[in-house]
DNA sequence: AATTCTGCGTTTTTT
DNA sequence: ACGCAGAATT
């Protein structure tokens, strides 16, 4: 065991090996690292690996966790979210709370479209506002764990919105489904319904170690609870004053009252930070004092003390953007840092957008994490759909995805009332197709009749396939071929390379993949991979939400702007505002040696330009860490300024064979030929492992030499 | 009743 | 700028 590494108080923690403990861990002072140091101490000291279950609060965390302990110990621990272990649990015993166990899982979009089925149900109108205020509740709800049997005397719910719920419960068992909430809310049910079942599980993870124990909820918090009752070996980790996601129900009261839900919880204070330098680290200090009541920290560098952050103010989005591109490129072309050394953090998605444009306008790479997932694509869900069908007689929602592709004259209506009768009759979907003729009250036309007689006969040649033990990719290439889905997609020749390049990729990780359809199925659902190409030495975006855990040598925090961050809807409360604060704070201490803020001083936002005032955070960062930038490299701005106008000059004789362009994914590439198809003119592209045709007024390219 | 058209409102953060 | 829900059209 390197000990020698840790300092005193991650000694104490790593050596830590009976009863409950509490590990207050502040910013970059290596609490991921005492986890796996702590890990690799119980398998040093001859736990077996399999009783040891780590719980993070990301996918990428968890997999992390795993390499790091299989590189120190070279033992297999399952590190994994809660939802992932909730997963896990209900799969193999959900049989005892009356369910299949081969349900499969909704995702937030299936499940708000299975909420609007409810509406529609109900003949309650289908208004945005309330269903996003009902698919909240049911979610909160659930979160806290309230009963839905007493409801009506405990919840905040309307009668409406009580049989919202209660539709909504139902129709997810008719689709043999679970939403992400039921993952943890039937979990805890089974637990506390059956002590056998609940003493199989805390017999079987004699250890429990939680990373980011700040953000669990109610359910989380209880799982936790409960699965360590008997051993009372649980870990937790956790800074409070990183906690981000109260509104998806995390309680960071969780971690300040662990000692009294724990009795004889040995408590061990992290307060020397190792990542930033004292500036950074002082001027966040200083910034989350603005949040009371808090657990005082007195969080100290052990850095020697850098440069000041740099503030710009800028007059709009796009001199921002060119302020962060300018910076990016001295250090690229002085080589002074390495791309992957740099992130750009912003409040909300859609101001990755300028920034993206810039840097790829500057051959810049970069990685967005986060955003719309690989996986949320239209084309991917739809093919998802047809896998799910093919396990699945009961799964309405694939069901009324796919029965429409290519359009064969079911609507909604018409789709609607299928499932109505689904219901009335208790027979899954998919039977009750198979023979509708024996329904009177299943009306259809005659096209619809043929249309969709074809449709089950393709799905069940697929699931004999299927059962033939097909390679998952072929399967996946034959629901094109069989479901005419290619054809389907070039209806809308503008997304058409597109979203066939994501099938593409779809099927490359199917190949990969060795595992059952089952769970290809529900990691994908479950672990949401967003990184979307693999390039290591590119610039990373992402939300200060997805920032949280990592650390990069050079940040720029973007868009301090009031109503943006903090953002427009977290102004109700001073709760919320502090936990923008918090936000705000989880970004600052990610930065090791440089840190730049920018905020405009106006934004194109909702299709208009708009006055934007300074953030309030702004004014809360004491002046003496600051720097306040009055220009910069103007010439490099102009450059690309430029070339972005030229990009929109005429096609014609824009390309010649032989000349090198740049693609956002595929990077550099020569041309080898030229052509005209019906989608107009293409070009073959040489990139450095392969030759990808890309139809001109579509790919996104940039002409280099 | 389905498909096509059009004008409106919309954008927080994620397992 | 975009997607999506109602209106118009088939």
């Amino acid at each position: 065991m390197k000990n020698i590494l840790l300092n005193a108080e991650q000694k104490k923690a790593v050596n830590h090996i009976n009863g409950p403990l509490l590990v207050l861990a502040g910013a970059g002072s290596g609490k991921t690292r005492v986890v796996t140091m702590k890990i690799a101490k119980l398998i040093e000291i001859g736990i077996h690996p399999n009783k040891i279950l780590a719980l993070t609060f990301t996918n990428k965390a968890a997999n992390e966790m795993s390499i790091r302990i299989k590189q120190l110990t070279s033992k297999n621990v399952i590190a994994s979210t809660f939802h992932s272990l909730g997963a896990k649990i209900l799969r193999e015993s959900i049989n005892h709370l009356n369910y299949s166990n081969n349900f499969t899982i909704y995702d937030e979009e299936d499940s708000l479209k299975l909420l609007k089925e409810c509406l529609n149900h109900l003949k309650l109108k289908e208004d945005k506002a309330f269903l996003k205020t009902i698919k909240y509740k049911i979610a909160s709800l659930k979160n806290d764990l309230k009963d839905l049997d007493d409801l009506n005397c405990s919840s905040n719910l309307n009668t409406n919105e009580i049989k919202v719920f209660r539709l909504y419960q139902n129709k997810l068992k008719t689709c043999n489904a679970l939403d992400f909430e039921d993952l943890l809310y039937l979990s805890v049910k089974l637990l506390k319904q059956n002590s056998k079942i609940l003493e199989l599980y805390q017999n079987r993870w004699s250890f429990i170690l939680i990373d980011e124990y700040q953000d669990t909820n109610f359910a989380q918090y209880t799982i936790a609870k409960m699965l360590s009752l008997k051993s009372q070996n649980i870990c937790v980790v956790g800074d409070p004053d990183q906690s981000i996601y109260s509104w998806r129900g995390a309680r960071y009261q969780n971690i300040l009252n662990f000692d009294q839900d724990y009795t004889n919880a040995t408590i061990i204070k992290l307060d020397k930070n190792y990542r930033s330098t004292p500036t950074i680290l002082e001027a966040a200090n200083n910034l989350i004092k603005n949040n009371s009541p808090r657990f005082e920290k007195n969080l100290k560098s052990t850095i020697k003390d850098g440069e000041k952050i740099k503030i710009f103010k800028a007059d709009t989005e796009k001199m921002e953007a060119a302020f962060v591109v300018s910076k990016i490129l001295h250090y690229k072309s002085k080589d002074i840092k390495s791309l992957k050394d740099i992130a750009i953090f912003y409040r909300t998605n859609f101001q990755s957008r300028i920034f993206e444009d810039l840097l790829l306008e500057n051959q810049i790479p970069y990685i967005i994490y986060g955003g719309l997932s690989f996986y949320q694509r239209k084309e991917i869900k739809d093919i998802l759909a047809f896998l799910k069908l093919i396990i699945s007689n009961e799964d309405f929602l694939a069901f009324s995805r796919t029965i429409n592709i290519p359009k064969k004259g079911f609507g909604k209506t018409t789709i609607s009332k299928l499932f109505l009768i689904s219901e009335k009759y208790q027979i899954p979907i998919i039977k009750l197709l198979k023979q509708f003729s024996s329904y009177p009250d299943i009306r259809l036309n005659s096209q619809q009749k043929i249309a969709l007689k074809n449709y089950l006969k393709s799905i069940f040649e697929l699931r004999k396939m299927y059962s033939q033990k097909i390679k998952l990719d072929k399967l996946i290439s034959q629901i094109l071929i069989k479901m005419k889905y290619l054809q389907y997609l070039k209806e809308d020749p503008l997304s058409y390379e597109d979203r066939k390049e994501n099938i593409n990729e779809l099927i490359t990780k199917a190949k990969e993949n060795n595992q059952s359809l089952e769970q290809f199925l529900e990691d994908i659902t479950l672990a949401n991979d967003k990184t979307q190409n693999t390039n290591e030495n590119s610039v990373k975006l992402m939300t200060l939400h997805n920032s949280k855990g990592l650390e990069f040598e050079s940040v720029f925090i973007v868009g301090l702007e009031e109503d943006l961050f903090p953002h427009i809807n977290s102004k109700q409360s001073i709760e919320e505002i502090e936990e923008e604060r918090r936000l705000f704070y989880v970004g600052i201490t990610r930065a090791k040696k440089n840190l730049y803020i920018t905020h405009c001083l106006t934004r194109y936002i909702f299709g208009g330009i708009r006055p934007s005032i300074p953030s309030r955070f702004l004014k809360e960062l004491n002046e003496t860490y600051l720097d306040q930038q009055k220009d910069y490299n103007i010439k490099s701005t102009s450059t690309f300024m430029s070339t972005k106008t030229t990009s929109h000059i005429s096609f014609s004789n824009k390309y010649s064979i032989g000349q090198i362009v740049f693609h956002k994914t595929f990077g550099k590439g020569s041309i080898k030929k030229i052509y005209q198809t019906s989608l107009g003119e293409t070009l073959d592209i040489l990139f450095e492992d392969s030759i990808k045709s890309l139809v001109t007024k579509y790919a996104k390219l940039k002409i280099i030499s």
